[in-house]
DNA sequence: CCGATTTTGTTCTCACGTTCACAAGCTCCT
DNA sequence: AGGAGCTTGTGAACGTGAGAACAAAATCGG
């Protein structure tokens, strides 16, 4: 196992005590892929079937894995179930973690309405929008309220993740404003890179990046030829900026 | 993903004459960046303006930069416009890429009516699902047709991307009739991992996956103590997966 | 009880990504 | 014209990540 305390050179970089962030991001997956097998009533699964499952090669999960502790048997494989809440407890969804999500336009809707968001892990305990034209909505099960109660609603429910879900500009102030009512972690829909001080951890999901980044791709496969044709600096066709998914006024 | 054709060994992946996967994802950012720039009416840029402006360090910027060309100019910067189009070019967004979004849930429903998504570099040409509930159904200045007729209309538009907002379940048959249409870059937002045949490029947007990446980081700032208290293996509290957002009936 | 078989945990090596540091090249001022 | 001052483009060093390969440990059959 090796805990790995003190820092070989050579060794990688791991966060605190352990496990790599590459691997961090994995463990969802693999989360993700027990509870399917679970689903199936398997009781039991090698390396092989979880890396097939959770679409990596069996080595990288093993290795992934026993950042963990040793929690395979040798001949045998993992169990599902212990493997499964080991995972969650490294994780640390075992336990609730309070959310509050600010904007609610065309995707803070579809957020607040997902019913599968509230159910492990995770739960929603606020809606907050600075439009007063929003605010008093229903949405699902809960009301929509004023941006302005971010404050009391953090310290009362000790919430540490925020999700902003906002257009680009009011993000950053968003952003400021959680960070000081003392949320430490930020989901951030919004098309701006937000600054934010040491010790938060900020990140990023932008749906227009995603799809230039298949256009490369695709650009790539359909003829190089086309790329040559193109004249050095036209019109431009006013190609503005590619603002991503992040609706309604806003906070 | 990836092609990788030839590879010598030693030199960085590049995805046929360069560019390394990791600089092709920061270059959205870049462009925007630009864009913002350029909005505010600067006509030249350093490497530090523009790496402050992207949120990454002035080195790697001018080395993502430097694999599209010398673009730059030693003892000024960049002249925004010019670079901008050389990274719109180099990405693909000067031309219009046809998207179809397939199952029109809540998030459907989301990014069906964002109206910047239809602006520059990428149209929606079909809002589609398998209900017949929804179908008809007015979303934005778009009416939502049957799933059925996606071979038809892959054909006619010549879609060359394709978004999947269905729940998980439906996720890889969707999949595999989009792949069959023709369809080669799929941006996917169920919780699934959908194999899809060489030549054909998937990413992969999953909610549940960045609040548990947080959840985590989180869980090493509020002491660690309290993970050693937790039981081996308790209830386990009906943990099952923690499904991301993709909503309604679906295909 | 022992050997064959299976599958994990880990080591070793190579590829990829990031950052530093600096020479090359441009502009501007004197 | 020439030197001072910037800023780019890139070579080299370092750190992180991925995959192959194998030794260690467990089960099973005889």
């Amino acid at each position: 196992m090796t805990p790995a305390r003190s820092r070989r050179p050579g060794a990688p970089t791991r966060t605190e005590r352990g496990i790599p962030e590459a691997t961090v991001a994995r463990l969802p997956v693999y989360l993700r892929a027990l509870t399917a097998l679970s689903d199936n009533g398997i009781a039991t699964a090698s390396s092989e079937d979880l890396a097939t499952a959770a679409g990596v090669n069996s080595a990288k999960l093993r290795k992934d894995l026993s950042y963990l502790g040793s929690y395979g048997t040798r001949g045998v494989g993992y169990d599902v179930e212990y493997l499964r809440y080991q995972i969650a407890r490294e994780i640390g969804v075992t336990q609730d973690w309070s959310v509050v999500i600010v904007g609610i336009g065309n995707l803070g809707h579809a957020l607040a309405n997902y019913s599968g968001f509230g159910t492990r892990g995770f739960r929603i305990v606020a809606l907050l929008d600075a439009d007063p034209d929003l605010v008093g909505e229903q949405v699902g099960d809960m009301v929509v309220r004023d941006f302005a109660e971010l404050e009391d609603i953090v310290a009362a429910d000790d919430v540490a993740i925020g999700v902003i879900t906002t257009p680009a500009g009011p993000a950053q102030e968003v952003c400021d404003r959680l960070v000081n009512a003392g949320v430490t972690s930020i989901l951030n829909f919004a098309p701006v890179v937000l600054s934010v001080p040491d010790g938060v951890d900020i990140r990023k999901v932008d749906l227009s990046i995603e799809l230039q980044i298949l256009a490369y791709h695709e650009q790539r496969k359909s003829g190089e030829a086309a790329l040559a044709q193109v004249p050095e600096l036209p019109a431009m066709n006013g190609l503005t900026d590619f603002p991503s998914v992040g609706g309604g006024v806003g906070a």
